[in-house]
DNA sequence: TCCTAAAGTTAGCCATGGCTAATCTTCTAT
DNA sequence: ATAGAAGATTAGCCATGGCTAACTTTAGGA
């Protein structure tokens, strides 16, 4: 999976290969990276559970315009969402979470809220808050959250 | 480029089709999607600059080294980067920034210092704080900086 | 000088996640 | 009851951004 760019001979170029510097920056690059890869999926449970509980239901129709996508955008994340364990879904009917998929919507709640409310607390307006909420909350390491959660304490 | 999702009539489901808080979610959600598509232009513009600057030349194999990518992934990338303007090369030399590239290194360097500032300021490690500045300083407002910039202050 | 290892490139694969156009199903209102 | 609208799906397009394998070029050291 990794090269292994440890040879201490030849660096032709001074300060690079491998060094802990970089290894660590590279690790921070990646776990961008990683974080994109559930970021769909978090925004959707997490927003089928939120059309559940408003609506009594969750149709691609509503998951389209919150979304800001196409219908046929939102069939297609359905379907990597119903192969992957977060959904159950039959044709033509609206979509259920899966246990799994209730979980990982809560825990996202849970962080997006202490986001926004964190944002608000440094005095930012409420849609400014929950824009940025919407894109920072994939990027934010449990240290980091739990850093915002003590800030909102004090 | 925009569906027109402005049909007053026939909201067959309670408070979904084009409501206030349905629109500015979903203009949130798009803001993500334009933030992801400019990340990794950001990303290696300002690791180009960090390289000129430390090794005196930016070559791909350290690029790839830094990224944590392999280095086929880096030439494509560095394609994209010189077809919109941002760098120059010439096969089998090192890379230079234009002066679009440049300025944009120095804006994306100056958003990545002051979120690891603020974050060390909330009291996480220099790990973390680089670690979480990687994927956040893509998603932070220009209101949400300049709120990072006044708690910095304070 | 010239051989070889490192660096760079090319080609080609794959998954993701957007889109439009066209079709099919469901549901509602007459 | 049924026609038409709204919703759902399918097919197919495209760009992005990873990867491996194979090849070419460059450059350092014997
Ligand atoms: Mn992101
Ligand atoms: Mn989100
Ligand atoms: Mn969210
Ligand atoms: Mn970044």
């Amino acid at each position: 999976m990794e090269s292994n760019n440890d040879k201490p001979s030849t660096p032709t170029n001074a300060g690079s290969t491998g060094s802990p510097g970089t290894q660590a920056q590279a690790k921070g690059f990646q776990a961008v990276r990683k974080a994109h890869q559930s970021e769909i999926v978090e925004d959707y449970v997490e927003l089928i559970s939120d059309l559940i509980e408003q609506c009594g239901e969750a149709r691609p129709v509503d998951i389209a315009s919150h979304m800001g996508v196409t219908q046929p955008t939102v069939v297609k994340n359905l379907a990597r969402l119903q192969r992957d364990g977060f959904i159950t879904r039959e044709k033509y009917r609206s979509i259920f979470l899966t246990k799994t998929g209730a979980d990982l919507a809560n825990i996202c709640r849970h962080r997006h809220r202490i986001i926004v409310a964190f944002l608000l607390h440094l005095g930012l307006d409420a849609e400014t808050a929950e824009h940025d909420a919407e894109g920072l909350e994939h990027h934010v390491s449990n240290k980091t959250l739990a850093a915002f959660e003590a800030a909102l304490e004090k």
